[in-house]
DNA sequence: ACCGTGACGGTAT
DNA sequence: TATACCGCCACGG
């Protein structure tokens, strides 16, 4: 590092949000993970709430399935009577995944859920 | 620089 | 199953 600039040291860690935008895209259709399972697969164990931060600020012009993401108990992490609440349950159903009352049935569509359809499929 | 807040989570009660 | 607590850390005031 010639100048006396801030050295940093070379290797920098890649940029946080670029490893959840892709933990998130990996999510598959008519599935759903949460916040902390979407952050220890982008490398960030413990990191849960800037998942949150990240998705956010990526906004709709990412194009990231951010409703695919939710709490670790099934719950979506919005006012239920917020309009982000509402759009996210829509999109939701519109892949084959319902609220059973206040949360989804992680069970059924928690993280890989379509391997296991599989399983059960006749 | 201190402090409250929040698209959270794990553990204990 | 529901609450309470505490750890986590980026941001804004």
């Amino acid at each position: 590092m010639a100048s006396g600039k801030t050295a940093t040291t070379v290797s920098a860690v890649p940029p946080p949000h670029a490893a959840i935008h892709r933990a998130v895209l990996a999510i598959p259709r008519g599935c759903v993970a949460s916040y902390g399972e979407v952050a220890a697969r982008a490398g960030l164990p413990g990191r849960a709430r800037l998942v949150g931060r990240v998705l956010a600020a990526a906004g709709e012009a990412a194009r990231l399935p951010w409703h695919r993401v939710l709490r670790a108990n099934g719950q979506l992490a919005f006012p239920p009577d917020s309009a982000a609440f509402r759009e996210q349950k829509r999109r939701l159903a519109a892949e084959g995944v319902i609220l059973r009352g206040t949360r989804v049935d992680l069970g059924r569509h928690g993280w890989q859920c379509n391997l296991d359809a599989e399983l059960w499929a006749p």
